[in-house]
DNA sequence: AAATAATTCTTTAAGCTTCAAGTAAATTGG
DNA sequence: CCAATTTACTTGAAGCTTAAAGAATTATTT
């Protein structure tokens, strides 16, 4: 804390430049990742990353899920999934229906088409994977992983404070 | 490497879950701070990401760039930045004129009133990023710049390598 | 010089994404 | 039980994004 002459608080401009590097590289590697995975799964299998990235979640569980929870897990608004399972309803890959015990919730999952052609996807997916990320030891990844668990849970902190005081 | 019964190489299925799981944590965070990086600059200063992005890239320049640069350092598509470009053209924050040597160029800057929401929105952006990462020690920090470099590097290699053989 | 190729940017169509507002159903609290 | 609130989802508008095709200009090759 630094005291001017009147012995009051004044704010100096920090210097928070290395986090906001470490923020535009990490936004760099993952721009790069993305599009990457986007440009494979579209000339391998014709499909879009948004639309890989549900069945990803579905395929995870064998009897369906509501629309809430993909929203939650995939971290987009719920319109945007609702026009995104629209779509795949329409394609034959996913299977919708209303909750048995609640009328508000949708409750969806992988049709045999749909479970098929992920798993067909998602194999050459993870060899991609391992492949863009080949330079890096398994020491490495840990690591890794470890600074990212760490990031990640800072970065909710922060946010659920900014959500408290608005 | 694996032989069979006849002495033939056979493709068994690697293990390749841990970088497949460090890609998602990568992801999950990235996507976590863009969402409160977003949402903040819309309600404290009502502009959406790509357009903060675009005008960052033009902060950083005083002549200006063309449109093809700006695609490039941004990472994504042509006529993606002609849209966002237009649209700050008429809420008059950045500047567009034909390049007197060639005129197939637009050269693009940030108009004052621009550069000035700019810097303010800034200046607060950076407090935003170092809270976000304020969890992570300095050598945290730097380990994880270092550790993203290195990502940074595999992709784009393996992202040149998959270019050559299509 | 003329033909060819490469570049810079724009346009279009389709899909993705968010936010805000709206509808329907379930839950809660009097 | 009923009113108020909350939850789950949908809709609509605006903007973002890509891929592909096209237009204009410049560079290269013959």
């Amino acid at each position: 804390m630094i005291l001017d002459s009147e012995t009051k608080a004044v704010e100096l401009p920090e210097d928070h430049g290395d986090e906001l590097r470490l923020w535009l590289r990490l936004l760099t590697c993952t721009t790069l990742i993305e599009g990457e995975v986007r440009s494979r799964l579209r000339e391998r299998f014709d499909v879009t990353l948004p639309r890989f990235d549900l069945m990803a979640q579905l395929d995870k569980v064998p009897d369906g899920m509501t629309l809430s929870d993909v929203s939650k897990r995939m971290m987009v608004s719920n319109g945007n999934v609702t026009g995104l399972v629209e779509r795949l309803v329409e394609s034959g890959h996913v299977d919708r229906r209303t909750s048995d015990t609640d009328r508000r919730v949708q409750v969806i999952r992988l049709t045999k088409l749909g479970r098929a052609e992920f798993r067909r996807m998602a194999e050459e997916h993870e060899t991609w994977i391992s492949e863009i990320f080949t330079d890096l030891t398994p020491k490495d990844v840990r690591e890794l992983m470890r600074l990212l668990a760490k990031t990640k849970g800072s970065a909710q902190k922060a946010g659920q404070k900014a959500a408290k005081v608005p």
